[in-house]
DNA sequence: TCTCTCTATGTCATGTTATTACATCTGACA
DNA sequence: TGTCAGATGTAATAACATGACATAGAGAGA
């Protein structure tokens, strides 16, 4: 098991706010509602979120250059490799976060057979969630 | 089977810079690419960018805020609906493109359970092609 | 205690990616 | 010829991200 490492001071402001949020933020969001508590510089948010994000604590979404709270519980280790799935819905922004083996396994099944070493997978569908279709 | 639509000059110009090139670009690339034909702005990228990514002609890739001409033969209409992956090797810069059909499957069958109407998908794998990993 | 060193932090400047707003050009066609 | 839609040109600006350098604070060991 990894051991869950203390955060700074920074890093707790940052995964508050992600925390605090019911959507993903960009860095500068982020930036913003941590203006009262002193934060100033983008670099501040950046440097507090680059390992959260390698702790798998946040993630971050590419198609939408933002980054969320993990929903995973994280206080005694963080989640499994299987690579994580995001669905975004566009309407309300909710993120819906998991994970699928038989799609890891595909995905391991062709690096292997092309050779290809696979580091970090991104996964991510842009949609309608079920809430927002009902509406 | 959808017809081939004419290009525009600029559009010509963007995919012919995209299918010269041996990896992705993004889009001041280009631009750097097409100085010497004329263009001066961004914009005049993105423009050219947009209904080629539309037809597929073009992918977006997400993680690299960058474009790659499809490796796939649009002379007769574009290619199947599946989502596509792309797996980016991070040495040499070279993206393969695949589509796998038991991968789609696995993602609607996941969306029809929770009701989640998926739009675009985003599929990347960052890692390490075959070549780079002999050398 | 003193100082060395490592990590976290603060700040300014800059680099990179993308869009808004507005003007002009071109060709189809009534 | 006059009108209109689509394509293009250009300037300005917004949004996202990092480089370089200075400072502060905590802990180790003399
Ligand atoms: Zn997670
Ligand atoms: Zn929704
Ligand atoms: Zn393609
Ligand atoms: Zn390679």
């Amino acid at each position: 098991m990894t051991e869950a490492k203390a955060l700074t001071k920074n890093q707790t402001l940052v995964l508050g706010a992600l925390s605090g949020a019911n959507g993903p933020l960009s860095a500068y969001d982020i930036l913003d509602r941590l203006r009262p508590e002193g934060l100033r510089s983008p670099l501040q948010i950046y440097r507090a979120l680059a390992p959260l994000v390698e702790q798998g604590r946040v993630h971050r979404l590419e198609s939408l250059n933002s980054f969320v709270a993990c929903a995973h519980d994280h206080t005694h280790g963080h989640h499994s490799h299987s690579p994580v799935v995001f669905a975004i819905c566009e309407t309300c922004g909710q993120v819906t976060e998991f994970s699928d083996e038989k799609v890891a396994q595909q995905l391991r099944g062709w690096a292997k057979d092309v050779g290809f070493k696979t580091g970090k997978t991104t996964l991510e569908l842009r949609g309608t969630c079920r809430t927002c279709l009902a509406a």
